[in-house]
DNA sequence: TTGCTGAGGGAAAGCGGTGTCCGACTACGC
DNA sequence: GCGTAGTCGGACACCGCTTTCCCTCAGCAA
């Protein structure tokens, strides 16, 4: 081993000193410019930082620079399927474009949003992804998008996910037409009377998927009752505990149920269980979002596909490809055994 | 709205014309600093910052600073209930000490490993996590660990979690002890006759459960002969695959089957399954990890808890809390109903 | 030759901060 | 009343890199 014990870190002056060039010819070999650099002087540079084993300070290059190539993603909770596989998927398209991804968890919390939307802020982020549905107070979303268009002001992109009111580029799920075709789906099967178990009652999601289950089954002459809905959050615990609770004359009188994601759905199938039921002996089970952990269980769920690598890839897109259109990816029903034909 | 129109970012110079004072006291002010600022000249600081919405660009304090605050975590796939659990606990444990995490995923290639500690050494982060087993070929290890080493005197901080073959800092799961209290409790439950579905034949992980799983039966004057035991790799399909390959003989002979880890347990069920035997009626099943999802499958499946948030959070004390000592993480068995009392 | 152009190298001025150093001013002891 | 120590602002030199601008020099037309 020949040297370089060196136990600060290799700068670029170092591989220009060594190479016997100056900084500036060596930041054009190495770090990409417009201007070329001649070939014997290039050769020189390359070995040097090679073997000093030069790597360099992105930091410095972001301040040098003024700008970086980071994409945040917020989540509120990365150890669920849904949150985990989209955010595997928007890592591997951010890759792609060679954006660098920080996640940060919301846990559902407005003030920790707008907190970590100023911190985003001061990173200089290239572009901030929110990824969890939204839309609780009217009040607190006026801040947070506040908040969102100072970054934006800043040189920053937006982008949200299934978020459509705010104003900015979004990717929308087909929350809507999913939840429709999945209604009429159930009914060509035979099903009737229907139960919704629904997630945080003012999110936008929840309220597309419930229309939208709504628009499809009075496309066949049905009817959902508000009182065929019953609230919690999207959670496993959310569902469990709202099963748990439901009305033994309500139970007893639906043919299926429909929990708008399949954390819920899973949460549900537990909290039947615990009631002595069975899906789909005694009640069909329904999901949303159609999660990995899905080929785990047994009866097969009924659910709706939604592709989150596509939805990466588009997020990705607008970010990075400068694609203008705002997206909408398709939802597409799965029929499994949790909801068997009727007779 | 007053004006701020300013397209371009705020920064501490703004702020302190604002205010009337130097750039240094506001950088004392607003940026944490030994020294102190008289309190009117603070108040005026604070104003302006506020006024103007001023949020520190980091990348300009790393370099002014020469460190970050940024924790490096690398998995293999973070679309992975195990992973994600993980991932999550070191946030949140992270956030707690001021640390930002930013994920890298490695999928289990050697080659991509490298290089993403040559890029996080120019990222200067403050510490690199391996938080995947490791160990394949001697060689390729060599170069991963020469890599981290050249991080490590840059400055850098390695963390490896369970990968205790390489000289750092490492949290440890017992996966030795854990194993081996499973093949005790098993044996005790009346099980005699095992076959082992391991994963990745070269991974520290692999072999400390099968040695101590081997290590409790001895301790029951039981063996395991290598014949017990099929490799395959750490994963659902893995599992699926090597079930559907195994010996009607062999498979008719086993009481209980030992999955290196849950993801595989649950796969093994699916390949049984597929094969027209049920667990438990046809043979027991236990797992390793008690990851989140477990709670969605029936019968219950037992399997060893591995404290995640513990881990989290003795990697982060290593890290920031300055503690030294590298730390050995419990394992507790849990016994459910995929391994009923036998007779 | 002269004059011009364009390519390519280097010096130096930033980028947005931090931290050192210096100097002013107050407080205090004798 | 003077020396001295202690506070606290501000100037300014960095941090590692990019980029502008200037300069040299080769190539080439006139």
């Amino acid at each position: 081993m020949p040297a370089e014990r060196r136990s600060h870190p290799v700068t670029l002056a170092d591989v220009a000193r060594r190479a016997g060039v100056s900084q500036s010819t060596a930041s054009r070999v190495l770090n990409g410019s417009e201007r070329t650099v001649g070939g014997e002087l290039a050769q020189r540079v390359l070995a040097a930082a090679d073997e000093l084993r030069y790597s360099a300070n992105v930091q410095a290059q972001a301040v040098a620079r003024g700008t970086t190539t980071n994409l945040a993603l917020l989540v509120s909770d990365i150890a669920t399927d849904y949150f985990s596989s989209m955010t595997a998927a928007v890592m591997s398209a951010a890759e792609l474009a060679g954006l660098r991804v920080t996640i940060a968890i919301t846990e559902r919390r407005l003030e920790r949003e707008i907190e970590l939307v100023r911190d985003l802020r001061g990173q200089h982020a290239r572009a901030i992804v929110l990824a969890e549905s939204g839309t609780r107070s009217r009040e607190g979303v006026e801040r947070l998008q506040d908040e969102l268009e100072g970054y934006e002001a800043a040189g920053g992109k937006v982008v949200v996910v299934s978020r459509t009111t705010m104003p900015f580029d979004f990717v929308d799920l087909d929350n809507f037409g999913g939840a429709r075709r999945l209604a009429v789906a159930l009914t060509r099967l035979g099903y009737k009377r229907f139960h919704v178990l629904g997630g945080d009652e003012g999110l936008v999601t929840t309220r597309e998927r419930i229309e939208g289950f709504r628009d499809g089954l009075a496309e066949r002459g049905l009817e959902l009752p508000d009182s065929a809905i019953t609230f919690s959050d999207f959670s496993w615990e959310g569902a469990f505990g709202a099963v748990g609770a439901l009305d033994d004359a309500v139970l007893s009188n639906t043919q299926a149920l429909f929990a708008l994601n399949d954390e819920m759905a899973l949460g549900a199938i537990a909290g039947l269980r615990n009631r002595g039921m069975r899906v789909p002996d005694d009640i069909a089970l329904a999901g949303f979002d159609d999660i990995r952990t899905l080929r785990n269980v047994v009866p097969g769920l009924t659910t709706v596909r939604v592709p989150t690598a596509q939805v990466g890839r588009a997020v990705v897109e607008l970010i990075a490809g400068g694609a203008q259109s705002p997206t909408t990816v398709p939802a597409t029903v799965v029929i499994r055994e949790s909801t068997p034909r009727l007779n």
